[in-house]
RNA sequence: GGUCUCAUAGCUCAACUGGAUAGAGCAACUGCCUUCUAAGCAGUAGGUUACAGGUUCGAGUCCUGUUGGGAUCACCA
């Protein structure tokens, strides 16, 4: 049993014994200790007078006495003001340790629950094919990502998909361009990787029509009448219906240059090792919803109008009329939701679906929602936007059309060479072959990425200054790599020494501080990964990562391990640099980054 | 304008969901490598938690208002 539990246990005892109450275990809340204090769990009493007849002073104290007389964990206690600081016992955490230890030998790590039963799927993602990711796509693949680790290490079966935005006006516009100047240049002949192929075309393409309208505006022509006439954006318009009419040649184009961009993504979903589980293309899902509509309006969900367009009255909700269907009966965004998500489920019968989206969306998935609450779905009560905030850089915010955005291939590179010049700079790689080198600095590059985004909580907006998404010293995911492998040389000096860490260490003479601090917060990592899922915060488990390491190396600097003379306080030493280690190495990979065993 | 959201050290972020003297990193300064990897450790300095009220044993956290950012309110996706 847990040390939570019985403490709670034991405080229900208390009651029950010294006031003749009956508090139940789930409504006692227990605390971290603040550092200034000793213990390790702290009751506030504060709320339990009226109960106790007494001041918080005296039913801490006598709570306290009461816990350790008969609890048999807290070995003892004090009382400031109305804080009860609960010291427990070094064999406890001993027993505690022994449980993480062999843990090991498991095959479900520790900390990660056992299969729940429970499906949920995670949509992230989601790019266009007519320019490659960036900075802002970053946010969301690692959030999406993560997110779905940690409902995995939870026991929910996860299912990941993607939603690929691969059709429409926009891509009919990189198309275009390609047709009128591209002159066959393919990915192959120039070399140049073919999301990037793409978006060169979709850049040409806003650089003609710009040119094409002050033209026609030099000439005498209204701005708005100027962009209606651009023969480009006409042309563009003609190939969009062309490709829903099903042209052979507009279809092959398309087919060909998303191929391109496809090859393109995978190219960088590799290089940071994240990928799917099923991939859906919005040209199969945007006529979706249709039929949606249609029961909407036999149940009388929905209104249609004169003029034949549908609409959805919120306004009971504290929201809007809100358009379901044009009255020319083509669909829009909403509808096309509304089609996906019904086929999702029939794919993947899911208990939760976990929408990564940024926050200028979040009015659209508060309409979606309620529509199929009001449709009566069965899983509407499980879905889920996880509403992340904008990135910003130093200059500002990022536009695509101005040329702000920050390219994902371009950032994973930079990264990628700042570990390269700092790992050379400290000389650090005797002995790796070139491959072993190169595999590190993508390790140490990416995880620092990773880290950086993911460590600030999700629903807040943030500042991504890319010298310091470079940083490997401090709050880093570097810094955390470094203390795995520094762990590494201890556990391979120790498997030299044949050094035995299966052993019992319940009767160890004394803990450290240091070595107390760190079982206390491996003790914490279950409880960390549960409120990672319920929170949706990677941020959870990257802050967590942080102060294990920053606590282990503490005890590095301050406990030796090798130089000590009892032998089951060195075994003792090297099991708990085994475990933190393995805890680590969890924990990081709930982000989706890699430890390595030599840095 | 309506709705939503944010404001914490010079900068980037925390604060266990209402608890104790608000914590980390970066930048600055001081120490620690003949000893398990110094990408580390220890320390100094830095705060009227935007502002004004309120709620209570207790407020960065909840409520009201003010100021200042951001998003959204398309027969775009």
């Amino acid at each position: 049993m847990d040390i939570e539990k019985r403490i709670k246990l034991s405080i229900s005892d208390a009651f029950q014994s010294l006031y003749h109450h009956t508090l139940p275990e789930a409504d006692i809340k227990l605390q971290p200790t603040r550092k200034e204090f000793a213990g390790s769990h702290t009751f506030v009493t504060f709320s339990y007078g009226r109960i106790s007849k007494q001041n918080h002073q005296d039913t801490a104290q006598a709570v306290g006495s009461y816990l350790r007389e008969h609890s048999g964990i807290v070995r003892d206690f004090n009382v400031v003001t109305g804080f009860l600081n609960l010291e427990i016992a070094d064999n406890t955490w001993l027993e505690v340790f022994e449980h993480i230890s062999s843990s090991q030998q498991s095959a479900l790590p520790f900390g990660y629950q056992p299969d729940n039963g429970q499906k949920v799927m995670v949509e992230f993602s989601s790019p266009n094919t007519n320019k490659p990711l960036h900075l802002g796509h970053l946010r969301t693949i690692f959030l999406g990502a993560s997110i779905s680790r940690i409902f995995s290490a939870n026991g929910y079966e996860v299912k990941k998909v993607n939603l690929v935005n691969d059709r429409g006006i926009h891509i009919c516009k990189s198309m275009l361009a390609y047709q009128w100047f591209g002159k066959g240049e393919t990915p192959a002949s120039s070399g140049i990787k073919g999301d990037h192929l793409v978006g060169k075309y979709y850049v040409r393409f806003d650089k003609a029509y710009k040119q094409e309208v002050a033209q026609l505006v030099a000439e005498g022509m209204e701005e708005a009448q100027a962009k209606k006439q651009s023969s480009l954006m006409k042309a563009t318009q003609d190939m969009l219906q062309k490709w829903e009419q099903g042209d052979p040649e507009v279809v092959m184009l398309w087919k060909t240059m998303n191929g391109w961009v496809y090859e393109g993504f995978d190219t960088t979903y590799k290089r940071i090792v994240v990928g799917f589980d099923k991939i859906y293309y919005e040209s199969n899902t945007y006529l979706l919803g249709k039929s949606v509509v249609e029961e909407g309006l036999d149940r009388q969900v929905f209104t249609k109008r004169a003029d034949g367009s549908v609409w959805v009255d919120l306004t009971d909700e504290g929201l809007d009329q809100k358009l379901l269907l044009r009255s020319d009966g083509t669909s829009v965004y909403m509808t096309q939701d509304l089609g996906t998500v019904d086929m999702r489920y029939h794919d993947f019968p899911f208990d939760k679906m976990v929408y990564v989206v940024g926050n200028e969306q979040d009015y659209h998935f508060d309409v979606l929602f309620k529509i199929l609450k009001k449709l009566s779905r069965p899983y509407a009560d499980g879905l889920y936007h996880l509403s992340y905030g904008m990135v910003d850089l130093p200059s500002g915010k990022m536009k695509s059309r101005e040329g702000t955005v920050v390219d994902a291939d371009d950032l994973i590179q930079e990264v990628t060479e700042a570990a390269r010049a700092q790992t050379e700079a400290l000389g650090k790689i005797d002995g790796f072959t070139k491959e072993q080198a190169e595999e590190l600095y993508s390790v140490l590059g990416t995880g620092a990425l990773k880290y950086f985004i993911l460590k600030v909580d999700p629903k807040k907006r943030m500042l991504f200054n890319p010298e310091e998404s470079v940083q490997l010293q401090g709050n880093t995911a570097p810094f955390i790599q470094y203390t795995y492998a520094r762990i590494s040389a201890i556990l391979r000096k120790a498997n030299d020494l044949g050094i035995e860490t299966g052993g019992r260490f319940a009767d160890l003479a004394t803990l450290q501080p240091a070595e107390l601090e760190v079982i206390r917060l491996m003790h914490e990592f279950p409880q960390k990964i549960a409120q990672a899922a319920e929170d949706y915060s990677p941020a959870t488990v990257a802050q967590y990562a942080y102060d294990l390491a920053k606590e282990y190396n503490r005890f590095y600097t301050e406990v030796s391990i090798f130089s000590e003379e009892d032998p089951t306080a060195l075994a003792f030493r090297v099991a708990l640099s085994q475990a933190a280690a393995a805890v680590i190495r969890s924990a990081m990979d709930l982000l989706g980054i890699q430890v390595p065993e030599r840095m």
